[in-house]
DNA sequence: ACACACCCTATAGTCTATATAGGGTCAAGC
DNA sequence: GCTTGACCCTATATAGACTATAGGGTGTGT
């Protein structure tokens, strides 16, 4: 199967199944005569399995991780337990902290109904003046807050 | 002041303050007779202000925006009031996005209790099987995943 | 006179892709 | 036989919000 099928099969862009294999997740295809990229089923289900860690919010460096698990059966899981432990805990540690700007969001809201000249306004206000409290992104580590990239 | 005391006295790296000035949302300040920067309380004040706002995970699309708001005082807020609105909504969903993460590693953590070959492995298995549902990132956005670049 | 902390600019790298430019291949229809 | 269009190729640039590095200048203390 060519690309433009594979990408259609797995839901995932032509250009960034190219980019998988130059990162090194996925092996070297054969090629056609007319230098086109030839896959066969290992490539798909390698590849779904690439997507549904991706969907799970994993980085390409753990998802290189639970693969080399997956390539060696005769060693133990032992090592994809543990990614998927800390993977959980980042998680929850930004959903943690997610919930506590949401919480200053809401007070920063409250503090200004709409049409008044901005140099009342009291969100503007408030986000001139000095402390507030600074959810810190340490436990989360590698888990994206607010904004993805999509 | 120079730019290393406003770095510590705002808890930003000098090289962030650089950044900001290049990208707009500090003003170039006056330099001193060896080129250096010299800071006064205005500049303080802005960077902290943007400082807040990075710490509600805002773009500084949307902190520019807010600057615009902040800088035009014969305006009204109502601009303010939206831009939080619309990030409160983004924040809103990309936690119930991450919590259906969490769900879903949960089940996937509870296939496997350890010490068995890796062929065996339920983690690794159910990576490899097809569908999965996959919560989409629609709703969040701009607001960033599990794995934020800190 | 020298060390050392601090400042400057310019450039490249991070991560996970997406977008663009400029070209080659192949089957169908005229 | 020739064009059209869908598909494929590589290489490079771009996104966001920084961080890191190289290579150099400044200013203070001993």
């Amino acid at each position: 199967m060519k690309i433009g099928e594979l990408a259609t099969r797995t839901g995932c862009r032509v250009v960034t199944i190219r980019y998988y294999e130059r990162e090194g997740l996925l092996p070297e295809p054969a090629r056609s005569e007319a230098n086109y990229r030839l896959y066969g089923e290992v490539h798909a289900e390698r590849l779904a399995f690439i997507r549904h860690c991706r969907a799970l919010d994993m980085t390409l460096d753990e998802i290189r991780a639970l693969l080399a698990c997956h390539d060696d059966p005769e060693g133990t899981c032992h090592q994809a337990d543990i990614l998927i432990d800390e993977h959980l805990m980042h998680v929850k540690a930004r959903i943690a902290q997610l919930q506590e700007l949401e919480d200053a969001l809401v007070v920063l809201r409250a503090r200004c109904q709409g049409q008044r000249p901005a140099a009342e306004c009291g969100i503007l206000d408030a986000l001139s003046r000095p402390p507030q409290e600074v959810p810190s992104s340490e436990d989360a580590e590698h888990v994206p807050g607010t904004h993805p990239r999509v």
